[in-house]
DNA sequence: TGGTTATTGG
């Protein structure tokens, strides 16, 4: 090898009647070479090497003066990936054939630029060099991968009118494109008109009816075929889980393993997709040692399978081990564009899945690495990247990540704009969430729900209201979360009727409620003090099951301090959710707040008893890049003295304008002055008052909290408000409080 | 012919 490599390096030694194959499959052997010592070795010379080869090709000027010749290794080149020295080559051969476009234009079409493939072929009509069928195929893959329906369609009647000898596989590259291009009618239309048809031919009408979501007619066709390749199952068993049809997809799988079918890999792809889809991590462990007993486990897209299913179950160690193993690798690799966006896809999962199981900071830490790595960015990473940004509220770094995407010049589309619009709401800055909505052209239903839920998250009920009549007038259907988005917005407003009417407009765009709906109707009533109406709710559509409803009631009868329904509903709670913290602790707090210290204390140890963990209340503000974080006590931050001594003084001057403790919230069996001193220091008011003493006199100040703000932090911060003149502004688990002049923007009703 | 990653709610 090394030695047909230096041969290469000095071209005086080759003799024109070394001209031959032999001379081919020398150079063959330089290029892999060159190649293989780049990616393996790490040789830093490749691009030196490579020159220095193709201008000995050059220089043996003979080499281009032979068709056969140029042919084989313009294809050498294409095969490689090598495209610049294609394109080189390419326009330095003296003359072309059929092949020679072909070899070109497939090489295009390899590496995704399927406009210059197309490009090519126009300049081959051009110069009236007749196609061949696998010409013709690869134009149609351009095609149908640039929605070209109008250039596909010529290419076909030209093949018509052109008297080519058309094939079965030429018919289904035409099939496809009719297909892919959403030309349903015309593909149904050749189908029935083909004479030969193959399984692939069956294989992509069964695709079509999928795609179209005529799931049955596809399971029809599918069984309708004779014989049954891999492939077959593999489309019908993807296309019944993208319709939302997992168990029967399951069921397939199951049939298409006992019949005896041999997995490939997209088969493992597929069914690792379906394990994550039905969060069955169970199924997605036993795909996994599959894979591993069939050797296929490097395989870049069952990998990333892989990693998927792990993070989409939850376990992001298992996850993270897969990908170190496969970022090790890609090292090696980086210089292929296939392996470059696989790596891509798993850095994205990765992040995701973080987002997705709330590690935001691990989120945020691998994001950094991929940038100081250099890993190319794609549309799906940032766009996770964002939504760890809106759920973590940290605006600073949102805003940051909106300008490092305009910076890299990446198209703002309707993910990432939905994505924008929910994280600028979501972090406080609705303005900035109006700015992205009225730039955005043709706006989906994503992108109007995450305004209308964003209006409902800070209070302004009658805006999401308007929203989603202007978003109906418009003609886009609203869908389930749309509706989810303005019932809360009619709850948080009060706008009962409303809520009640839209409630009804469910059906009439053929959606059923979810237990959210329902919970937002509960809720909705709870708000408006038409406690029994809920209560009736409840039962009328046997929800008396789902502790959720139930919270919500309870929330309802403390807000209209109904303390009787409040007990009863109370005492209903733990039996529903037995591992949920919260409702022994409300229900020890209603206890509490009769004096009925001996009960509260049975359920707190019945609590401890079934080993139930509270999740702790916490509490963060961001100041200039650092995000500050308290618990409830918290002695741990560096100005903690400063924090306590101000906040005592505090307390005793909001005294003077009226503030009293509500010690109705005091969850332990204290003595009020004692109960007074653990209100206290919940963590919002630690990270109020750090927010006051680090920020000039009349800086608004935004606060974030994992739970929800209870009446005594409330009436604290509004008083707070007024005394300071201070805008305040606080996020809780469920929405935005506005502080301001001694008011909030939820009116008291949260 | 078929396979991996993203947005609204929970």
């Amino acid at each position: 090898m090394r030695w047909t490599c230096e041969y290469l390096m000095h071209p005086h030694l080759l003799s024109p009647s070394n001209l031959t194959r032999n001379l081919i499959n020398t150079y063959k052997f330089a290029f892999l070479h060159i190649q293989h010592s780049s990616l393996v070795n790490g040789d830093s010379t490749y691009e030196s090497k490579m020159k220095t080869l193709h201008a000995n090709l050059i220089k043996n000027g003979s080499l281009l003066h032979n068709l056969q010749v140029g042919n084989r290794l313009l294809n050498l080149c294409v095969e490689s990936l090598n495209f610049g020295y294609a394109q080189k080559l390419f326009d330095e051969m003296l003359y072309r054939d059929v092949r020679t476009w072909t070899i070109q234009l497939s090489g295009f079409a390899r590496v995704g630029s399927f406009s210059s493939a197309l490009d090519c072929f126009r300049r081959m009509q051009n110069e009236c060099v007749w196609p061949n069928n696998f010409t013709l195929s690869s134009v149609l893959k351009c095609c149908s991968s640039l929605y070209e329906l109008r250039i596909g369609k010529s290419v076909h009647g030209w093949i018509v009118t052109s008297g080519i000898g058309l094939d079965v596989a030429l018919e289904n590259s035409i099939l496809d494109l009719y297909v892919k291009c959403e030309a349903f009618d015309y593909a149904k239309k050749l189908f029935e008109l083909m004479e030969d048809r193959d399984n692939v031919s069956w294989n992509i009408m069964v695709g079509a009816y999928l795609h179209i979501g005529e799931v049955e007619k596809s399971l029809c066709l599918f069984e309708r075929l004779p014989e049954k390749g891999v492939a077959s199952w593999n489309t019908i068993i993807d296309g019944l889980m993208k319709n939302g049809f997992q168990g029967i997809a399951l069921e397939l799988l199951y049939r298409m393993i006992i019949s005896g079918h041999v997995f490939n890999k997209v088969t493992f792809s597929i069914a690792l997709n379906l394990a994550s889809s039905l969060s069955n991590v169970e199924l997605g462990r036993w795909i996994h040692a599959c894979v591993l007993t069939f050797g296929v486990q490097d395989d870049r897209f069952i990998r990333n399978s892989l990693i998927d299913m792990y993070c989409k179950c939850g376990e992001m160690e298992k996850a993270s081990v897969l990908f170190q193993k496969v970022s090790r690798d890609f090292v090696r690799t980086r210089n292929s564009k296939t392996s470059c966006e696989a790596e891509i896809v798993s850095w994205s999962s990765m992040i995701s899945g973080y987002v997705r199981n709330g590690e935001y900071d691990d989120a945020f830490k691998t994001f950094r690495s991929m940038v100081c790595e250099q890993v190319g960015m794609s549309k799906f990473t940032l766009t996770s990247i964002v939504s760890a940004c809106a759920n973590a509220g940290i605006l600073e770094l949102g805003r940051q990540m909106h300008a490092y995407i305009m910076k890299v010049g990446h198209k703002i589309d309707a993910h990432l704009s939905s994505s924008l619009i929910d994280m600028y709401a979501k972090c406080g800055s609705l303005d900035d969430a109006w700015n992205i909505f009225n730039q955005t052209d043709s706006l989906n239903v994503v992108q109007w729900t995450s305004m209308i839920s964003g209006c409902a998250l800070h209070g302004q009920g009658r805006e999401a209201v308007k929203l989603f009549e202007h978003m109906m007038k418009k003609g886009v259907r609203p869908n389930e979360v749309t509706f989810i988005g303005v019932l809360t917005a009619c709850s948080h407003a009060g706008l009962l009727e409303d809520g009640c009417d839209y409630f009804k407009l469910m059906k009439g765009h053929d959606l059923k409620p979810g237990f959210e709906h329902f919970a937002c109707m509960v809720d909705l009533y709870g708000r408006a003090g038409r406690l029994n109406e809920a209560k009736e709710f409840i039962y009328n559509n046997s929800l008396s099951h789902l502790s959720a409803v139930w919270r919500s009631l309870l929330s309802s009868c403390r807000l209209h301090k109904d303390f009787a329904m409040a007990k009863w509903v109370s005492e209903k709670l733990p039996q529903h959710e037995p591992c949920d913290a919260g409702p022994y602790i409300l229900l020890s707090n209603m206890l509490a707040t009769e004096h009925k210290w001996e009960e509260s204390a049975k359920v707190r140890s019945l609590m401890q008893l079934r080993g139930v963990k509270k999740h702790p209340g916490q509490s963060w503000i961001q100041l200039k890049n650092l995000v500050h974080t308290f618990v409830a006590g918290d002695r741990s931050h560096p100005q903690d003295t400063e924090i306590y001594s101000y906040l005592e003084r505090l307390i005793g001057r909001l005294k003077e304008i009226g503030y009293s403790s509500d010690v109705q919230m005091v969850i332990q069996d204290v003595e009020e002055e004692q109960g007074e001193v653990f209100l206290s220091l919940h963590s919002e008011k630690l990270a109020l008052v750090y927010g006051i003493i680090s920020t000039p006199c009349g800086t608004p100040i935004q606060i974030m909290k994992n739970l929800r703000v209870c009446t005594d932090c409330h009436n604290f911060i509004k008083c707070t408000s007024k005394l300071l003149d201070r805008e305040i502004i606080v996020r809780d688990i469920r929405r935005f409080h506005h502080f301001k002049h001694g008011r909030c923007s939820c009116g008291d009703y949260w």
